[in-house]
DNA sequence: ATGAAAGCGCTAACAT
DNA sequence: ATGTTAGCGCTTTCAT
């Protein structure tokens, strides 16, 4: 038989109420004695509140979506792993979702995430999303965009990443060290993330006094299979070019190896610059120079920004962060 | 004003009872206008019902906890994604939790889930635990463990991977390749992973009449930087060895790494296998030769056998599963 | 084929 | 300093 605070109370000989200010560190009017009995009783019968139970009367459930395309991708692990480490301390849980980019499955996570009452979702969207939710019960709750921009209604804050910056800064690096003939591959550009890089990109040739080449720009996927295409694609056009720009560094790390197979050596022949800065990033050879991205913080202040909406509901925000790459300078370039 | 289910009743003029009915499809005795004018309410008002009372009501959640050591810990995501489909298949969601390894994390995890009333747990263990649980109000909870090891009240299922005969496989195939001094980079040995492994190895040994050396097992953790360590303690000792065989893909991507800083060439000088079969495994120069985990298997699995517990309460059952691995034989052997 | 009413375990406004 | 009471939104038993 399940222990309910109704036992507590009676077996303390108190009322439910006292139990639970107790419970709820609302005591500043229970006196000592009382307090330390019903906590004695609690402890002894090992009792736990139902947390269902609270939710129902207090409209919270603790609880915080994570909606991400695929946790499988090494992009996502430490955004996760920031969201979890700061709800945690604030004592929420998550509840994480992988949509593969399937907008079907977005919206059924975004609804069983408002049939569980979760009280905020954290929200990293399909690159094939182009407009907002159909489904009006989304905007009961609160959304914080992580990583992929996007404007519509419920959303409460974002957390993004200067990816323009970033990708300035990266091909400038390779301007400067006097590669020329850039290719750029990029991954979709459905997404503000690849076009802001791509932007960069066109930036530091523009002042680099290097004129763009529509060729050298090819669009594929967030994913490795791309990078061996991708250079299949620039080698059968047969294209120069002394150095390679990658959406991100999974495609990197393909282009590297296939570029190795081909008998090209880097970056003597060709440079190859990445995008993320992922775990793997510096143990692959030649080690990955890449824009790190702050995954970990993303996640971290994603999940700062909602508890903050959560927590001031009266305050009306919409906060949008932007952090900052770092350009990490290692051997294949 | 959130709409609940007396609006849709009221607005359909049918009692709350019958719109219940409706809506979890127990609806033999409801007149076909009755069910679809009701159905027609609840879409135009957007209702969605609310899980949290029902859960009151029903006692269940619908909600698996999922409690791991690091999500950022490349073994992990996949199993957390087979679990999470799993779930999402039969309608459950799943709630993620980071233990760090950390004892005191795991209880307190643990007790959050109780208080959230999860259903049930996937739990993979911290590799310090060595005995069950302080808090007893875990038992009124199923557990599942998954990839390590251990005897409880509350487990309900296991979902174990076969090490020793990965290891055996592995070793063994070293030795017919010819490599005769093979050393051992562990983990820890608190797991039964670990032991398995050691096991294996040495078994591997024995067959093949070679004779076990215990300068060449070194015990350290499932880390990156152990590999690097491990390696210079090899050298220190000015230990001859042909090929070195390592607890996880982690340790011998840094191993592969150190090697060929030190001017080693793999596999000629040096092979090196793995275990895991990460996903940056066949990435790395050379691709790494290693064992395989069915890592979404087992997330997939737990999950299903949890589930499967959840809803055949009556059935008492503990299944027990191993999960056979592959040698994925590459380059680096 | 449909509905009335009780109750799941808790919190909070209001008394005392 | 402590208790009474009314719900939160749903399911379920039992009537009708």
């Amino acid at each position: 038989m399940k222990i309910t605070i109704k036992d507590i109370a009676s077996l303390s000989g108190v009322s439910t109420t006292t139990v639970s200010k107790i419970l709820n560190n609302k005591d500043k009017d229970i006196s000592k004695e009382t307090r330390k009995k019903v906590l004695k009783i609690i402890k002894e019968k090992n009792y736990v509140p139902s947390t269902v139970a609270r939710s129902m009367v207090t409209r919270k459930t603790k609880t915080i979506g994570l909606v991400i395309p695929d946790i499988t991708n090494p992009f996502f692990p430490e955004l996760a792993r920031g969201a979890e480490d700061k709800a945690n301390e604030a004592g929420y849980n998550i509840m994480f979702c992988n949509t593969d980019d399937d907008l079907d499955k977005e919206e059924k996570y975004i609804n069983m995430l408002v049939e569980k009452m979760a009280d905020g979702i954290i929200f990293t969207q399909s690159d094939k999303r182009t407009e907002g939710f159909k489904n009006t019960s989304l905007n009961s709750i609160p959304i914080i965009l992580i990583d992929r921009d996007m404007d519509y209604e419920g959303i409460k804050g974002k957390v993004l990443v200067n990816n323009f910056d970033g990708s300035y800064k990266g091909v400038s690096y390779l301007l400067k060290k006097d590669y020329k003939k850039i290719a750029f591959i990029s991954g979709p550009l459905t997404l503000n993330t690849g076009l802001e890089r791509l932007k960069g990109y066109k930036k530091a040739l523009k002042d680099f006094s290097v004129e763009y080449d529509d060729n050298l720009v090819i669009i594929g996927e967030y994913k490795r299979e791309w990078g061996f295409e991708a250079i299949d694609i620039l080698m059968n056009k047969n294209l120069d070019f002394d150095a390679v720009f990658c959406g991100n560094d999974l495609i990197a790390i393909s282009v590297i190896k296939k570029l190795k197979e081909l008998g090209k050596s880097i970056p003597e022949d060709v440079a190859v610059l990445g995008f993320d800065d992922i775990y793997m990033a510096d143990l692959i050879e030649p080690e990955l120079t890449t824009i790190r991205q702050p995954n970990y913080k993303m996640g971290y202040k994603a999940a700062e920004l909602l508890i903050n909406v959560l927590e001031n509901p009266n305050k009306k925000m919409n906060e949008k962060i932007i952090l900052d790459t770092e350009l990490i300078i290692r051997k294949s370039t």
